[in-house]
Parts: structure tokens; sequence; C-alpha cells
DNA sequence: CATGAATGAGGTTTCATTCAT
DNA sequence: AATGAATGAAACCTCATTCAT
């Protein structure tokens, strides 16, 4: 019956947390943002509705949260992947790397793409994509220059779109979609 | 003291029905499906709320208009490019005519795009495009099979999630996008 | 083209009343006075909603329509039972009759019995009915009474009530109600 | 700082649901299912209309509660009176307390025949009453076919009638409804 | 940090009735 | 007498958030 440590406290709390998190992915995935009640995630979270406060203090905040704890796990993967100029291998490398993750967190992609044209939601999801946005960009674009491209900007800018296309279509469609073939395509065209 | 006459009737229904379709597609592609009141749209129409459900029964319906009131627009600029084979110059005049499409009604494919991935209309969305869609990208493959590509169908679908990919990026970012320079990158690299 | 003369236009407002009332009757027993539209009912008609107003100006106005033109048709049957004192053949033909005229229109006792119970439309049920079930109360009162009832009232009024439970229970029941065994039950206690 | 006691919570919402079920029934009963709105029930129990929804969660669920709460109070009160053969005596009593009932309790059987040809809640009514009303008429039966009635189920079948009617008499006419000389009648008529 | 009862604004929809013609 | 477009109040219900404990 002593008092919990502080690390103990620590521990619970971000035990907790991830918990709401899991549950808040996969509902705002499966419902949508506006379709999901607090409620809803309480209970699947196994929280009280009032609990749920002490963790995020808006339903904004805990999608925040969510795209935050999506990107954390993200970096983790590509921390590697930096501003170095990229070989064609690793060029080739990163294109499927990208569809790795996505395959690995459907759940994830699938809200992404799905705030991605909610104009309700944009600004905190341009807060939070954007600078992972544009240093993919970026990278990119120094690849395509180095391959002495005329236009690197835009044959970046043409294959995100693209990056950007292909995922959509495969997570709507999902197995009916050859994502492979069309990788290796991809590959082909940009390489 | 005679009734209106049934032109008249016709005509008001007519003219309303317009200004309803417009001001639900306004709103709808700015501040979303669920983010959008029936409110809203009879004072953005110049409706009482009432009157809203006298034209179409519910906010699903309503939706559905829209969507099939841009896909009429469509349907007439298209009427040509039936289920021809392409030639190369057709096959570039129908990348282009795509994006002269969206370039000329952007409302409309915000929209488009915001429902694309939101999971709650994807029924009624699925049911309207698809039809529109496979022949679109039925074409395509016809173009790619005749040309000798050993997976047309992959291809097509490629070209088509490149095309989704574009307009989305476009759709969002607005004129910072440099539309036509990627898409004759697209042509170059599909034709 | 020559103007239609007073009799016609009156022909044609009673052929229009008379559609009206029956439509409204069918859809107040079956789906009660509250769950019943105008819109409904004009539809049923084959009358526009406005028009509507020009028969009847209320709803309520066209419930107590439908009440009256049903007493009056009842009215029509039993005027020759008036106000005599009954013969033991009278009687029991009387309780006889009571049941034919329910079986011969279910529809308007449905909406009788439906209404009987509801509290906001009893000042008009009572307004209506009330003269007619008094009388009716009284012929039975006397019956009892010449025959050395000491509490004729009493059973003139259990009589009522008796044929009243009945009805009901035959409504609701239907054809799995043994109404004539019932009858003759009744008529035997009573006689 | 501590949270409510499970106690404290329960006694809550013991407390509460029974305000609602009261304020309910009498609104119901007074007003007719669809002559009361949620929120003039929610006024009456002294809660918010949101709150009501915490309790009972559609209206159809609430006069469902109304009613079961009811049939409720009744069993606990009738337990005895099990499916054995009745005596003249509780035959007798039977009747006399069934009166009983309604008298200690006008507002809940109000309510009863106020549903009773309700078409709208019929199939709920049906749900919750018929086992009961089933139990009843079995008793019956028993007793009249002990008795040598040759038609012993029309017979129960004319008492439940009878019951009816005059229930509905009372409850509609009040106090100048003698229902103490019709239950001595009921029961000289049937014993 | 934890609970769940409570609030109240706002959402979609229905409908009796009026009105212009 | 006839039409159906239009109104606006009111109905049921949901939900993010707060609060007492």
């Amino acid at each position: 019956m002593s008092p919990r440590t502080d690390k103990q406290n620590k521990d619970i709390r971000q035990k907790m947390e991830l918990q709401i998190l899991n549950a808040a992915l996969d509902l705002f995935a499966s419902d949508g943002f506006e379709g999901t009640s607090m409620q809803s995630i309480a209970k699947e979270a196994g929280v009280s509705k009032g609990n749920l406060y002490n963790y995020f203090e808006s339903k904004q905040e805990l999608l925040k949260g969510v795209l935050l704890h999506g990107l954390d796990q993200l970096s983790e993967v590509m921390e590697a992947s930096s501003l170095e100029l990229l070989t064609e291998e690793a060029f080739e490398g990163a294109i499927r790397v990208n569809f790795e993750l996505i395959r690995s967190n459907k759940v994830f992609w699938k809200l992404y793409y799905n705030l991605f044209a909610q104009p309700k939601v944009q600004v905190l999801f341009s807060e939070i994509f954007n600078p992972f946005l544009e240093q993919y960009l970026e990278i990119f674009e120094l690849y395509f220059e180095n391959k002495g491209d005329k236009n690197p900007k835009t044959t970046a800018l043409l294959l995100g779109s693209t990056l950007d296309g292909v995922s959509l279509g495969f997570l709507m469609m999902g197995d009916a979609y050859p994502l492979d073939d069309i990788v290796d395509q991809i590959i082909m065209k940009f390489k």
C-alpha cells in the first residue's frame, strides 16, 4: 500500500496514453474524425470519458497526438535516410521502404489520406506533416538534380504525387491492387 | 386566383434545385460532408430548412444529387471519348482534357477527393463513380495493350493513380503546383 | 365549356369530400391520428395539400368530419330503434346489430377505440359520441328497469362496458376472437 | 478529489431512473405517447434532455421502461395467484384484486388502455403484456372448465373483455362510474 | 489520476399550415 | 376550387466537454 513511485506513475501514464492513441487511431481511421465519438474512444481504450481529458485536452488534441505518434514511429524507421545524396540503389530502396511502411501500418495511412483533403483539419495536418514531406521532397529533388534532370523540383513533385496516388489506390482497393508490380514500374519510370 | 401553371412550377423547381445543388457543392467541398449542416446549406441557397426537404429527402440524397449533377456536366464534355482505341495524340489529349476539367471545376473535384477516403459515404461514392472510373481504366488499358505493354492493366492502374495523386496535389497546393510541367512529364512517361 | 351548374359543383364537392373522408378514416385508423400526415391523406385522396384545406380547415376538423360521417352512417341504420321500450327479442336484436355494425365497418371502430382513451382528442370525442352513447344507455336502462332490475343503471353500464370490451377484443384479435359464441353468451347473461 | 463510490453512483442512477420513469408515466398517460415530448419529460423529471438519453436510449425504450416498471410492481402483488385451480372465493378475490390494482394505480392503467389500440406501439405492447394476459386467461379457463363449462375458453375471453371494458369505463368516467356495484354484478354473472 | 453523471448547443428531419398564382 | 412551393416551429437525438466527488 505504499504510494506509487514516480517511475511507476509515469509508466502507467505512458501505457494508458498508448492505449488511448491506439484506440483513437483505429476509430478515426475506420469511422472518420467527425464520425468518431470521444465516448467510443474511451470505451475502446478502457478509460472513463472524464479521464480521457486528463490525457488529451480535446478531441483535436487527441487527433494531433495520434498523428504525432504515427510520425514518431515513422521517424524511427527512417532515421538513416537523412539528407544525404541517394545512390540509385538507395533511391529504389527508399521507394520500396515507403510502401513497406504503408503496408505495415495501413490503419495509420488510411487516416492520413482520410484527412488529406479535409478542410476542417487541414491546418493541423499541415503543421504536422509539412516538415516531413518537404524533407522527403528535397531528398528526391537532390537525387534528380544530380542525375542531370533540368526540372528536378517538378520531377520530385510528380514522384511525390505518384506515391500519394498509388498509396491511396492500394489503401482503398486492398489486395485487388497489384502493388508490387506497380512499384516496379514506378522505379523503372523514375530511376 | 388560378394556380401556377405546370411550366411555372417546373421553372421554380429547376431554378431552386440548382441553387441548392450549388450551395451544397460549395459547402460540402469547403467544410466536408459531415462538417456541413443542412441549416447552412439552406441559408446559402436562400431556402428555408424545411423546403430543402421538398427537394432532397435527406442529407445523403442531397450529396448524391450533387455528385450526379457534377457527373452529368462531366459526361456532356466527355461524350466524344467513347470506347474507341486511342491514337497517341488522342491519348495525350485525354490526359490534358482530364486536367482541364479539374481546373475548370476545382470545387467539384475538391469534394470528389474529400470523399474519396471517407468511410461514411464510401458506398454511395462507389455506386456513383465506379462505372465512370472503370470505363476510364478500360480505355487506357486498351491503349497500352495496343502499344505492346505486357501488363496493360497494371500500367493503366498506375496511370490512374498518378492522375489521382497529381490532381490531389494540384487541388491542395493551388497555383504553387506546376501543373502544366507535370502534365508534360506524365505524358512523356506514359505515351 | 359552359360553366358548371351549381348542382354539378355541389356534386363534385360532395364526391371529393367523401374521398377525403375515406382516405382520412383509413389512415387515422391504421396509423393513428398523430401518426398520419395531411400530406399522406392528400395523396391517398388524390387531392393537393392546399386543396385539402378548402374542405377541412384543420387536421382536427378533418378528424371531426370523419367521426361525424361515421356517426351519420350509424344513425341511418339505427333510426328504427328509437326510444321505445325493447322486447326481449328487440333487445337481443339490438346486441346482435351492434356487432354487425362493427363487423361491417371495422376500420371506423378501430379508430373509435383508438381515440377512446386518447386524452388529446377527448373533448372532441365526447362532444360527438356522448349524446349517442347516452341514448344507448337509456334504452338499456329502460329495458332492465322494466324487467324488475333494482339497479337498472348499473346493469346498463355494465352491459355497455361489456360491449366495449368485447368490441375492442374482436377488433384487436381479429378472427381468432370467437365473436359469435361470445355474443350468444352476452345475450344469455343479460337477457 | 476522489471519484464517487460505486454505491453513490448506483444510488444516483436509481433515484434518477425512478424520477424519469414517474415523469414519463404521468405524461404518457395524460398526453399520449406521441403527444409527449422528450423535452417535457426531461423538464418534469428535473433532468436535462441530454441526460435522459444516458438512462433510456430512445423514446420507445423509455416507454418500454415505463411499462416494464409497471408490470414489475404488479408482479410483486400478484406473485401468490400462481397457476393453481381457483376456488370460488379465490375467483371472486382475483376479480376484486384486479380492480384494486387499477384503483391504486390509475395512471398506469390509463396508459395501458391508451396504448391498447395504438397501432404504432402495438408490437412493443404485445411483447410486454401478452405473456401476462395469457397466464391470466389460462387461470380463468381452468376455473370455468372445472365448473363444467362447455366453452371455458370462450367464457374466459368474455370475462377478460368484460374486465377490459369495465376498467376502461371506470378510468374514463372516474367516480361517476359505480365500480363496486358493477364488480358485484360481474362476480354474480361469472361465479 | 479516476469516474460517470450531467449539460446544452446543435444536428437532421417532419409536418401542419399558408400563400402566390 | 386547385396547385404545390414555402415556412418555421418543434420533434428526436448526439456529443464534446465539465464537474462533483
